[in-house]
RNA sequence: GGGAACAUAGCUCAGCUGGGAGAGCGGCGCCCUUACAAGGCGUAGGUCACAGGUUCGAUCCCUGUUGUUCCCACCA
């Protein structure tokens, strides 16, 4: 075992021992309870970013805990085809070489999609290795492989069988760039400067408008029913300006009398709620724009202008015939397309549709039965949901209730093809599992599948049942669905998280994809900023392993997983992490050091012939039940950091059950550095050196305790913790080459905790940092070791340990000599009060300072408490207990208050 | 326009059903005591954003204000 903690060293080696041995594969079945998690497939485009670091750490720990519990543990990884990311990756590689996906044609190009997703789909996984992410890799799925396409083929013909999917013409909205229809949620508002054009429209009729080039398409002006100044023309037709199409004036209640001029021109060709009102009334809708975003054959003089040239040209033309009033800077928000960040507009179109009322109704009921359930209630039904953090309620059930339908499909040629074939004679569409050679209706044999593909997120939202086999009966689906837990970020709430449940809900009887939806936050640099490649603020998590280790990292991401907030991730935070494992390492040094493990200054492994003590005293046991039988004729420190431990065993699992996993992190770390390493390895020295009948006990003790809090702390930072406990002896129920991973977790034991050893020791350890705070304030030089007695009985029993952790020469009982010398200087302790012979030792006006400080505090206290009692109103409505534990305290302070008075005057009397 | 979250020590954040505010880092002082200087010991630092209200008592519950962030909708 080398000097120092060098994550560098140990890593990997351990990474490949566990993957090739196996131990992160799940049974399809088992009779251990299941658990199980699908990760949220990362895109086969990606490399790994912080926010699946986070992810991939939350589920780890949720995963390697479950799996230490004795659960037949699934982490069903796998990555996801990501039409139009991908495709655009691809494309732009062609383009280097001058090509482009139209000359190659679908087939060559998809071809070209699979070969570059066959060298560089591997990358993300393997940079999740990196982490020590522990799913089973030998599941590991693709979201167009061969299984999940029949599943996702499966699902389009049955919701179209049940009238749940059709074909329509509708207003969607379509990326110029990207060619293709996007869901609403692909559009993103984005605000943006433009301007406000006022247009004489007809006589008497001023419109402001965004989008002059739109009135090539306007088919009604609309006006409020109720509003004076148009009721007369309500009805006539105006001419289009330029166009000179004749539209009629109608009236709608959508119109605002109070914006603009109150009237409204209507393209229900390019507006979504202008559509509304056409269909509302009827009206002609005319596009006026091709899929590449020029002007078509509707736009009669502008044909072939794009979007842009239109507006200047139309702007132009208008201020020609004087019929542009005036133009004001105007601030508005446009929908700009998800992956490429251009202006989409709406358009009339042919696509394919899932309907959503039917699913959103069963989805929210699912989530309002879990949020009245409690978790462990949750655990035991299939048809109920809970989100974490539950503020996300509200915002999934005002999202559901307002939805609409799903536009799916999408003209790109990389992903599932829609299985749908138009006949070319009769132009039916014959929707099937099989691929059609001919038409159903008229059985002809011309026939052409459908060239859209589903959008990503159809195939995604099967994914946690389709990895598992559905739509087969697998074993493996029966026994991990419903999935434990959906770990993933809240941005994919909507895209993602809600379309499984619709669907998961859907395609497998009323049962939900997952039992507990956890919704992390955002990671982002250290002054909260998104991260970006533009903004040049990237943390690599490659980096940080690199220079940190793996589980500094994920100790990171952990301890500051608190819900709901975002994360601002510093390298700082990462590095205090990183000296956390380094301090667990050296304690784990110090222990196999005092089991006689040391060879030329460097630890190595005990072998069990070697440690004789433990051998010798267990007889052969293995240390839990040797502890738990023992523990009653244990030294009370031995007890206490016994009870320490149950009791941070309690608090670790509580944080890892309600996931609030920051706390179980905080847990650890604060038993570690402050129980463990500042108190008890401390304790165990003067143990050790001075109680030679409690070698053996404590040498046990020291070893036991470190190694379950391994184990408690292993799902966290497996790596440390895993290489430590391979350089721990071998002994009964630990052979060579066991894996810490594999090991059973800790389980709290109600009769290993002490109160009377808690009490004990929180004495003691009130009374040493006394002493260390007396010596410190003083100066009194370190090397010094005064002599020091003692008043009360509280303190007997740790007179070796308080002398040893104070630096004391002696501690004895005051016999009343020092106590009336003249130069004693006291120390009041809360349980006993210290007597040191200070001549030649204190500066007297500094201790008179710190004697005078500490009275201001005891008056402080005193007239606080003095004040609460004499409320009346307090003394009677107050709960008794509380009332009676006040006078306690102030009773208390006026003692020490006595005691200071006294110390204050002999000080004086010093310096005089 | 509607909704949500957040505002606590110089910085980053805990504070889980109201009873005298905590951690890590940073600061300051002393110490290289053989597990660890990536360390030890001690210490300073906060009218818990502001204003009201409920209560014997509010960082915590309610209302409002200010500031930051996010989500939804998009009045052309």
């Amino acid at each position: 075992m080398h000097k120092s903690y060098d994550p560098n060293q140990f890593e990997s080696r351990l990474y490949q021992w566990w993957e090739s041995a196996g131990f992160f594969r799940a049974a399809d079945t088992s009779s251990k309870p299941a658990f199980s998690i699908a990760l949220p497939p990362p895109n086969v485009t990606g490399v790994l970013h912080n926010g699946h670091a986070l992810g991939t750490t939350l589920q780890d720990v949720l995963v390697r805990w479950k799996r230490m519990k004795g659960y037949n543990t699934l982490w069903m990884p796998g990555t996801d085809h990501a039409g139009i990311a991908t495709q655009m990756v691809v494309e732009r590689e062609l383009a280097k070489e001058k090509k482009s996906r139209h000359e190659l044609g679908r087939k060559a190009f998809i071809e070209t999609i699979w070969k570059w997703k066959e060298k560089h789909g591997a990358i993300i996984v393997q940079q999740m290795r990196k982490l020590g992410a522990s799913p089973d890799w030998e599941r590991e799925r693709f979201t167009m492989d061969e299984g999940l396409s029949k599943a996702v083929r499966e699902v389009f013909v049955r919701l179209y069988e049940e009238n749940l999917i059709y074909r329509g013409l509708r207003l969607i909205n379509w990326c110029h760039r990207c060619q293709t229809a996007l869901s609403d949620l692909e559009v993103v508002p984005t605000d943006k400067k433009g301007h406000f054009y006022h247009i004489q429209y007809a006589p008497g009729i001023v419109i402001a408008t965004t989008r002059p080039e739109t009135l090539l398409g306007d088919t009604a002006v609309a006006v409020h029913p109720e509003d004076d100044r148009y009721t007369k023309m309500v009805g006539k037709k105006v001419k289009v300006p330029l166009v000179g199409r004749l539209i009629p004036v109608i009236a709608d209640a959508y119109v605002d009398k109070e914006f603009g001029s109150g009237a409204l021109k209507v393209t229900p060709g390019h507006d979504f709620n202008d559509y509304e009102i056409g269909v509302r009334h009827n009206l002609a809708t005319i596009s006026v724009f091709d899929t590449k975003g020029k002007v078509n054959e509707n736009g009669g003089a502008y044909l072939g202008l794009s979007v842009a040239e239109a507006r200047e040209k139309v702007v132009a033309d208008l201020k020609d015939q004087g019929l542009l009033i005036k133009v004001e800077e105007h601030a508005h928000s446009v929908g700009v397309c998800q992956r490429c960040e251009r202006v989409v507009e709406p358009m009339l179109s042919h696509q394919w549709f899932m309907k959503m009322k039917p699913f959103a109704e069963k989805a929210i009921s699912a989530v309002k039965k879990g949020e009245s359930l409690s978790l462990q209630d949750l655990e035991k039904r299939d048809d109920a949901i809970k989100i974490l953090p539950e503020t996300w309620h509200a915002t999934y059930y005002h999202w559901m209730e307002n939805i609409r339908d799903w536009c799916v499909s999408r003209q790109l040629w990389w992903g599932h093809q829609i299985p749908a074939w138009h006949c070319k004679k009769c132009a039916h569409i014959t929707v099937s599992r099989s691929d059609v050679t001919q038409c159903g209706q008229c059985g002809s044999s011309e026939v052409e599948q459908d060239s859209d593909v589903l959008d990503t997120w159809f195939s995604s939202g099967l994914w946690p049942f389709s990895t598992l086999g559905w739509p087969e009966k697998t074993p493996a689906l029966k026994t991990f669905y419903p999935t434990s837990v959906m770990e993933t970020g809240f941005d994919i709430l909507f895209f993602w998280v809600a379309r499984m449940i619709m669907m998961g809900l859907h395609l497998n009887d009323g049962k939900v994809p997952f039992k507990r939806v956890y919704l992390h936050a955002m990671v982002r640099d250290e002054k909260g900023q998104k991260m970006s490649k533009t903004k040049g603020n990237v943390i690599d998590p490659l980096d940080i392993i690199r220079d940190y280790g793996a589980d500094a990292f994920r100790f990171t991401l952990t301890a500051m997983a608190g819900q709901g907030r975002d994360i601002k991730l510093s390298l700082d935070r990462i590095e205090g992490y990183k000296t956390f494992c380094n301090k667990l390492w050296n304690a784990s040094r110090y222990v196999l050091m005092r089991l006689g493990a040391v060879q030329d200054g460097d630890v190595s492994r005990v072998e069990a012939a070697d440690f004789a003590t433990v051998a010798g005293v267990t007889g052969g046991k293995p240390l839990t039940d040797w502890v738990q039988e023992s523990f009653s004729k244990m030294h009370p420190v031995n007890r206490w950091i016994l009870s320490r431990l149950q009791h941070t065993t309690i608090a670790v699992e509580k944080g890892l059950e309600e996931y609030r996993l920051n706390d179980a992190a905080s847990e650890i770390y604060h038993f570690v550095w402050n129980d463990y390493c500042d108190w008890y390895i401390e304790f165990s020295k003067e143990l050790l050196a001075s109680h030679p009948e409690r070698v053996a006990e404590t040498q046990i003790c020291l070893l036991h305790v470190l190694e379950q809090t391994l184990a408690l702390a292993h799902p966290l930072i497996p790596f440390v913790t895993e290489e430590i406990y391979s350089y721990l002896p071998l002994r009964t129920g630990v052979k060579k080459g066991d894996a810490l991973m594999l090991k059973t977790f800790p389980t709290a034991v109600a009769a290993l905790i002490d109160e009377t050893a808690l009490r004990d020791i929180a004495v003691w350890q009130e009374a040493i940092t006394a002493l260390r705070a007396f010596r410190g304030e003083n100066n009194i030089p370190p090397k010094a070791r005064p002599a020091v007695t003692f008043e009360g009985n509280e303190v007997e029993k740790g007179i070796g340990f308080i002398r040893a952790l104070a630096q004391l020469d002696s501690l004895t009982r005051e016999t009343g000599a020092l106590k009336k010398n003249p130069t004693t200087g006291q120390i009041l302790a809360k349980h006993a009060t210290f007597f040191v012979q200070l001549e030649g030792l204190v500066d007297f006006s500094g201790e008179l300072k710190r004697l005078e400080k500490e009275r201001s505090q005891i008056v402080a206290d005193i007239e606080f408490v003095q004040q609460k009692l004499s409320k009346e109103s307090f003394t009677a409505k107050a709960p008794p207990a509380l009332v009676q534990k006040e006078r306690e305290k102030l009773l208390g302070y006026q003692t020490q208050l006595e005691n200071i008075d006294l110390t204050i005057k002999k000080t004086k009397a010093l310096i005089k």
